[in-house]
DNA sequence: CCTTAATCCTGGAAGC
DNA sequence: TGCTTCCAGGATTAAG
């Protein structure tokens, strides 16, 4: 989603902003405050967290952007207009803020669960030290002596864990299992428990994973899409998630199914210990 | 500490 | 066809 969006909103100006749902919006629910009237410098992230930054030179106020189970951010070049056939379709439901940019162009948050939302921040400053600071490292970066420090404090199962996103930020349930299936470890192994040779497999195999993922264009279950309303194509390639039952890719065992930290998790008993 | 269940929501799929 | 139940990418909270 960031990449999608860093392409095309840098050097745009936020022209008006339309809020049709306000109980999304944290903070400062000010015109100012959803960036109306300024440019957008930057569209950064930690973890699973968005952040579109004003100018100048990125010092301006920021919209953090979660987006939950259901939320999409969709960039149009060629908006709908409300009333118009389609205008009101499903695609049109549920958006919940609209941005209205200088080059024409619109960027709608939509969101039908609302499990995501918005939070601003006057700077991309007080963003971090204000929320992210409670993310551990992201996930794309982390060193193997950062999470085997965070996971060593902790008897909780490692797909508990890596579901943690003070331990690690950016790890949901899909990349979880097919990264704990990558590096061939139990999801129940408490966390303090993993070798350093564990420690290694695992972080390569997080990393690994999500880039696989990103350079598939993400997963695509059923609501994500990227700025464009364009699907992801990971979820041709899961190895476990969702296989419930099926072969393993690597034994031929049947794949087993159990619920730690209260979400589904699929892994291969035979080839996970 | 740790786990589970409930909670916030909508809607697609499966079951009957 | 229609109605009910279950489940889903997340994350927090209370209760046990």
């Amino acid at each position: 989603m960031r990449r999608s969006l860093a392409e095309v909103l840098p050097g745009l100006t936020v022209e008006r902003v339309v809020v049709r749902r306000g109980s999304v919006v944290h903070g400062s629910r000010t015109r100012r405050g959803l960036l109306e009237g300024l440019s957008i410098d930057t569209v950064t992230r930690h973890g699973k967290q968005l952040a579109i930054v004003a100018g100048p030179s990125s010092a301006g106020p920021c919209v953090c952007v979660h987006l939950g189970m259901s939320g999409t951010l969709r960039y149009r070049d060629e908006p709908r207009e409300p009333g118009k056939p389609n205008g009101r379709g499903p695609a049109a439901k549920h958006v919940h803020v609209t941005w209205y940019l200088s080059n024409g162009a619109t960027l709608a948050f939509r969101d039908p669960r609302r499990f995501g939302g918005l939070w601003t921040f006057n700077a991309l400053a007080d963003l971090q030290q204000q929320r992210w600071r409670q993310l551990g490292p992201d996930a794309l970066v982390i060193r193997t002596r950062q999470l085997a420090k965070n996971l060593s404090r902790t008897r909780r199962p490692v797909k508990a864990a890596l579901l943690d996103q003070s331990i690690i930020a950016g790890i949901g349930n899909i990349y979880a299992d097919e990264a704990l299936y990558v590096s061939r470890l139990h999801p129940l192994t408490p966390g303090c428990e993993l070798t350093p040779d564990h420690l290694r497999i695992v972080t390569g195999a997080l990393k690994a994973v999500l880039r696989k993922a990103l350079r598939a264009g993400g997963s695509t279950l059923r609501d994500y899409r990227d700025a464009d309303g364009g699907e992801g194509r990971f979820q041709n390639a899961f190895q476990v998630y969702s296989r419930k039952g099926q072969d393993c890719l690597n034994c031929g065992d049947g794949l087993d199914s159990i619920l730690v930290a209260g979400r589904t998790t699929v892994y291969c008993p035979h080839c996970q210990r």
